[in-house]
DNA sequence: CGCCATCTTGATGCTATTCAAAAAATGTGG
DNA sequence: CCACATTTTTTGAATAGCATCAAGATGGCG
């Protein structure tokens, strides 16, 4: 764990992305006294655990993690995958305790916002308040899109569905919108879409075969992206998440 | 539609599942202030519709509602059930436009908490501010223990949970835990469960061979709460939405 | 190079869906 | 209040989709 004292959101690249989006620099300015510490993650490093008492916030600034929920009988479910830009430790704002655990899928970076210091600033600061509001209506309402993706979509529009929004929001940070490297193992894709590990590889087979996809090992290459897209249905609400944040 | 122009929270029945629960009497008070209308809907009426700009939330005060989203393909997926002294309206909170709609199971009332007084108070009272944090998150969580259920749990498993989930509502506002009626349909239930109404009906009908429950239409008896919460599994979960909203 | 974890592939079975129809409850007008 | 229409719920039979079980292949890594 690598702990950097300064940390610049006017000069970070995915700032458009997080908290200071809608902030004017002068309110920015005040955010940067408020984010304490840089901390580096390698994979399967947690961030914080299930049961954990509510600290603050963190802003990934690179990398993925997982946030997982674990049933009283040992099963689990991963609840989301997040990227650069976006916040975790929501579901357990103020002095609540996490029910959820959130891990490193990859060697990430976060920024860490103290809730009494977020609190504070938040006070003073009507745009951050506002932009607080918005990051938490627009989870609920990313889960609600997820819901019902897990109520009444097929295994195979889940899995098109999945790859569409990581691609749109590799899209949204610059990078390529139809070649990536998933950072999520299949295990963790199947767990997420709520299938066996099985059928996610025999599903990604069948997209390879039908010439949506080319895949070696993580690699994904979206060759038909107007295809994957039709499968997934409600691919325009991905783009929500992170345009309804401003 | 019926109009009252005065609530009193600390008359009301329900003060203590809703926002006022936490706050001083003082503080009641001044909420009380915000606090503008009370309205009546009979079934199948909407609070909101999907798609209205957000203008503030509802403390249900009596009645239910579910809370639905729509896919582009008219597909739809009821996100929630809600009782007297649970909050509506957080998908949208601050300045977002509603991407579910609530619609009234049965005769309802709600209270109306415009935005922007509920900003204005929130911004004088701590404890108000800490309340809707609380409450922003608790949805949050919620949510996460049913996609927990959504993604690992059996058909069987889901309807005891949803059960225990009722039941345990129903008592913590001083109703029997054993013998209610259930005000959504049977394809209500199937929808919210991810399911067909045939494999609900024909579930009803095993817990009640099973000697599980009794069921009379939408008159609900259960003979065996410890088994329907063994079933459910993850039944001490459904107590923290309300438990931990303090 | 060889071990271990991850991923793929095949065969089989079960759960829940689909399709179809009847039964029960609810609502409606005379 | 009753006969009829409509909606909701139940029940049955057949099917499909995904899970489970069981090997086997591949790649990463010491």
């Amino acid at each position: 764990m690598t702990v950097t004292s300064y940390v610049r959101c006017s000069n970070c690249a995915v700032s458009k992305f997080c908290l200071p989006h809608t902030l004017s620099n002068d309110d920015i300015g005040q955010l940067e006294g408020v984010v304490q510490q840089k901390r580096v993650l390698h994979a399967g490093e947690t961030l914080y655990h299930t049961g954990d008492h509510f600290e603050g916030l963190f802003a990934i600034s690179s990398g993925s993690f997982k946030s997982v929920v674990i049933a009283t009988n040992g099963d689990s479910q991963i609840t989301e995958f997040s990227f650069p830009g976006e916040i975790l430790g929501f579901d357990a704002y103020h002095g609540k305790t996490h029910n959820s655990f959130a891990e490193a899928l990859e060697t990430s970076s976060v920024c860490f916002l103290p809730q009494a210091q977020l609190d504070n600033l938040s006070q003073k600061v009507p745009a951050l308040q506002q932009q607080l509001y918005n990051l938490f209506s627009a989870e609920i309402q990313s889960n609600n899109e997820f819901l019902l993706m897990m109520g009444k979509r097929s295994a195979e529009d889940r899995l098109a569905a999945l790859l569409i929004n990581i691609s749109s929001r590799y899209s949204q940070r610059g990078y390529s919108a139809t070649h990536f490297r998933l950072s999520m193992s299949r295990t963790d894709i199947a767990n997420y879409l709520g299938l066996t590990i099985e059928t996610v590889s025999r599903l990604i087979r069948r997209f390879q075969k039908e010439s949506l996809i080319e895949v070696a090992q993580r690699d994904i290459t979206i060759i038909d992206l107007v295809g994957l897209s039709e499968l997934a249905g409600t691919h325009c609400s991905y783009d929500q998440k992170v345009a309804s944040a401003e």
